[in-house]
DNA sequence: ATGGTAGGTGGCCTA
């Protein structure tokens, strides 16, 4: 079974180039973040043309995320566990350019998550879904950003990767198939940056954000791309569009497929399709490129 | 220390 997860930056903005990417590569199970649709505008009926069902977990404007199989597609679920309740994705006590540092400990009620908002701040961002596919439990997650260390966002993505875990704890298994995908944000090792010295004081490289990752993955998940290529520098998933980071080598490993023993332990092989990030003719590429897993089920 | 680009929305936000 081939599993990818890529970050598309706008499905709207992206939608040629990924359809073409998955006539090439033809994924089993496709996840994908960042579609910046509402739930209803995703393009499930261009998806089944291509052989795939398709979840979607939507709000439009931004987050955003999906699963795509072409081996069967059940039972999903989204933003938050509504049997235990956990809030897997309360907005953060956030507000978009007013200045003050607000206190992360209060759950906030509802003033401007951000200005201007369609969203009611007390909704949960459209962050996390689940699939079954083929047997297994499929997971496409977007952590939060965090912005800056000292912003009230970060303290968000902090909560939201324990929030995961929790989630984990009460509704799976690390004894059967389980992988969770996505954008994580987080660079868990030095050599996951070009330069570690750029990243002073910088989100994405904490200490705090890592310790969360591996808390999350402590419970029964393993970094399959790492556990393959061990030390190896220079292997990104992400390149900013500015300054010609990609041109120069220089990202960030911020996106992985995580899998329980059950399939990392089958791993067949894995491939981060740097390709993807270069415009094809008219098509514009994601700031991300989509990795690829084949595990033997 | 800043800015660079790309995507959203609609009088700037997010990444």
């Amino acid at each position: 079974m081939k599993i990818t997860t890529w970050n598309v930056n706008s499905l709207k903005a992206r939608m040629p180039y990924v359809t073409a990417w998955i006539e090439i590569a033809k994924p089993d199970v496709l996840c994908l973040q960042e579609t910046k649709l509402k739930t209803e505008a995703f393009p499930f009926a261009e998806f089944a043309n291509l052989g795939y069902e398709s979840v979607h977990c939507g709000q439009g404007q931004w987050n955003g995320v999906a699963i795509l199989s072409r081996v069967g597609l059940e039972n999903d679920f989204h933003n938050f566990d509504e049997q235990s309740g956990i809030p897997m994705m309360e907005t953060p006590v956030d507000s978009a350019g007013s200045a003050d540092s607000a206190d992360t400990t209060s759950n906030s009620t509802s003033q401007s998550a951000a200005q201007g908002t369609l969203q009611n701040a007390a909704e949960p961002e459209a962050r996390l879904i689940w699939a079954t596919c083929g047997g297994v439990r499929v997971a496409s997650a977007y952590v939060p950003n965090g912005r800056e260390l000292n912003h009230p966002h970060y303290h968000y993505k902090l909560r939201w990767l324990s929030c995961l875990r929790a989630h984990l704890d009460l509704r799976e298994s690390p004894e059967a198939p389980v992988v969770v995908t996505g954008d994580f944000n987080i660079a868990p090792a030095d050599n996951d940056v070009w330069d570690i010295e750029a990243f002073a004081d910088n989100t994405h490289v904490s200490v705090p954000e890592r310790e969360k990752l591996r808390e999350v993955c402590e419970w029964g998940l393993n970094d399959v791309f790492r556990d393959r290529y061990g030390h190896t520098d220079g292997l990104y998933t992400y390149w900013d569009y500015r300054a010609g980071r990609f041109n120069r080598r220089e990202g960030m490993r911020i996106d992985y497929i995580l899998a329980s023993a059950p399939l990392s332990k089958n791993l067949n092989w894995i491939v981060l399709d740097r390709n993807a990030r270069k415009t094809w003719g008219e098509d514009k590429p994601s700031d991300h490129a989509p990795l690829t897993a084949s595990f033997e089920i």
